[in-house]
DNA sequence: GTGACCACCTGGCCGC
DNA sequence: TGCGGCCAGGTGGTCA
């Protein structure tokens, strides 16, 4: 999916395409992708507010209107596309807003799994889903101490763990691999086990690794892309995700395994 | 409370 | 060429 780096850049580009656009009409095309309110509701309630500022939380994105928040999670596939009223539906276009100028957003989505809220101001942090979310990476909170509290039960590879976003949002399959890389740590380590040195570790190179990716505009691999035609240059920068072949540091074979049905590539020899 | 497994969906790729 | 099976970056629900 898009991860943290990636959800950055969409909000990004989307704080220059549509800010300060008035909605004055939504379409859901496919009643899914709403998980909360009921869609009449949704349209109903989104209908003449006005986008004031777009967020991220985790992999949320969070556009801020006059009285609500519309909290969007991209999953695997989803985007945001600039269409004009006219312009024909893509089949896996399957959520628009209409703007005043007749432009319109629309969320296009080929698998269907991103989810979408509409919360009052006032409660969406105490709702699911941000009420769940654990902290940033660049939060002082997130300390050595806090994930020592948060692993001593945890008896999951820290593979795994690194990707629950009740601990740490923003990470997910493909920089878990890369973060590991780099603290040498082998991702079927047992979280409880894991060392002090190794929490500071994983700490130092999420945020290491996720500013880059930020900086360099995320990771397009196949479908993911920040918009029509704009993709991330990350890519070129992993180190063992989707990599056949030598480690770079060692040059001993990247291993391809599964770990809770994700894949995961790390090298033997550097990742003991 | 924790962990394993499955479902959600579609399209691309590979082997036969 | 056509078909079946597998795989994919995420998350939530169910069950033991």
């Amino acid at each position: 999916m898009p991860e943290l780096p990636e959800v950055e850049t969409v909000k990004n580009t989307l704080k220059e395409l549509v800010l300060n656009k008035k909605i004055k009409d939504a379409n859901i095309r496919y009643d899914k992708i709403v998980e909360y309110p009921t869609s009449n509701e949704f349209i109903k309630d989104i209908k003449n507010q006005v986008i004031v500022d777009i967020k991220r939380r985790g992999k949320w994105l969070m556009f801020e209107l006059n009285d609500y928040y519309l909290l969007s999670h991209l999953r695997m596939e989803g985007k945001y596309l600039i269409r004009n009223i006219n312009d024909p539906y893509d089949k896996h276009e399957h959520v628009s807003f209409t703007f005043e100028d007749n432009t319109q957003l629309r969320y296009k989505d080929t698998r269907k799994f991103g989810r979408m809220y509409l919360y009052p101001k006032d409660i969406v942090y105490s709702k699911k889903p941000l009420n769940e979310l654990g902290l940033e990476p660049w939060d002082v909170n997130l300390t050595s101490n806090y994930l020592k509290d948060k692993y001593k039960n945890k008896k999951l590879p820290i593979k795994t763990v690194l990707l629950d976003q009740s601990i740490i949002v923003g990470i997910g399959n493909i920089y878990a691999d890369e973060i590991l890389f780099l603290a040498k740590i082998n991702p079927n380590t047992l979280a409880k086990d894991l060392k002090n040195k190794d929490l500071v570790n994983i700490i130092s190179y999420t945020k290491d690794i996720l500013e880059k990716a930020i900086k360099l505009g995320g990771t397009t691999i196949k479908s993911y892309e920040s918009k029509e035609g704009v993709h991330g240059r990350f890519q070129n920068e992993l180190l063992v995700h989707g990599k056949v072949g030598k480690c770079p540091n060692c040059s001993k074979e990247i291993l391809k395994i599964k770990i809770n049905g994700r894949s995961t590539y790390y090298c033997s020899n550097c990742q003991k």
